[in-house]
DNA sequence: GTCTATAGGGGGATAGAC
DNA sequence: GTCTATCCCCCTATAGAC
């Protein structure tokens, strides 16, 4: 879910999207502007349309880089030797990681929050966005209740609702507040997965 | 926390909240304007202005308004005389009953999303806002766990940021997905409260 | 209290030169 | 791939008539 650290000769287009990426999550898609990205790389405004014609198209790109950062996430070698109680805190380091920028929500809260004034096309892709989450926390879930790591009624679905809910709520609430009530919703979650 | 059923014969102003509140949890602030509720009580765009000034002052005025609500609904007495479970499921109701609108975040996640674009006077209400929120949630956390009708370890802050995070995050979710998924999360919190 | 009219800025997007 | 120039729309806000 991490970017290499070292950003290849490549391109302007990588660079537009990570800068509008940043914008989004501080911003919301209708308080960002090609005028913010064109500024902010020394180009014209046009430069950016020569990229991605249309801010939709620009919208959209940004939420598949994370669908598909997301998977290649879950894929990781890394990540499959770990506990379910390890993996579960790695999908926790993903909202730690917007923390370390100043005062972003994580991409879903953004999308969730602007979805009415969205374009269509970033609906859908918001919507599988969500999606994508839901179900690998949900298997997630409920194999390590399976396995007797994790203890919680109800369907796991719902669970991961609950769990997903919490984290995007808190990531959310930490701008107008405090950091470290991430940390609180993350340790609440954790305690709320081991009592039974 | 909700409004008296007749609108009295009264104001154009109470008119005004009415529609830029309902505009701001379904667009957000950036993503609504004067036009539409001038459109929408059939009159101009300069009478909005006569009224409200400036877009900052119509902003604070819809917070501060909420706040009060819930103050008068904090000290009501039907509340009262409720157990504590009844209390908080009394309180999961505010937030059920954003969803009566069509897709409407809370008012909450709405300002706490668009935070850094938001006036510094709207910035500072909505601390505030927030704050009256955790102060009532943690307190009675506190008292019902002191009386044994809930379980949680950790200090009721902590516990009380959880709750409200989760309540959030699950309303917003509700717009990209699922009306149910409020309900999801509310069992959950429930259920995460009742073990020991 | 609401109107018309307008100022002044910013938005997304396009055409055509280089 | 980036530039200049420009179009057209919407935005917040104000002045002054009614």
């Amino acid at each position: 879910m991490e970017e290499p650290p070292t950003t290849p000769l490549n391109g302007t287009k990588k660079q537009i999207i990570d800068l509008a990426e940043s914008l989004l999550l501080q911003r919301g898609y209708n308080g960002f502007s090609y005028s913010h990205i064109s500024a902010a790389l020394n180009v014209k405004n046009a430069a950016i349309h020569y990229h991605f014609p249309t801010k939709t198209e620009l919208g959209v790109a940004i939420i598949q880089r994370t669908r598909q950062q997301f998977e290649k996430w879950t894929n990781n070698s890394r990540i499959d030797n770990m506990s379910y109680l390890k993996k579960l805190d790695a999908f926790f380091d993903i909202f730690r990681n917007f923390l370390k920028f100043e005062g972003p929500v994580c991409l879903g809260s953004a999308l969730e929050n602007d979805f009415n004034t969205l374009p269509g096309e970033m609906q859908q892709e918001t919507r599988a966005f969500i999606a994508d989450f839901l179900t690998w926390l949900e298997k997630l879930l409920k194999e390590g209740r399976d396995t007797g790591e994790f203890s919680f009624s109800g369907p796991p679905k719902e669970q991961a609702v609950f769990v997903l809910a919490a984290l995007q709520g808190a990531s959310q609430m930490v701008r107008a507040t405090d950091k470290t009530y991430l940390d609180m919703a993350i340790r609440q979650i954790k305690q709320s997965l081991k009592r039974e």
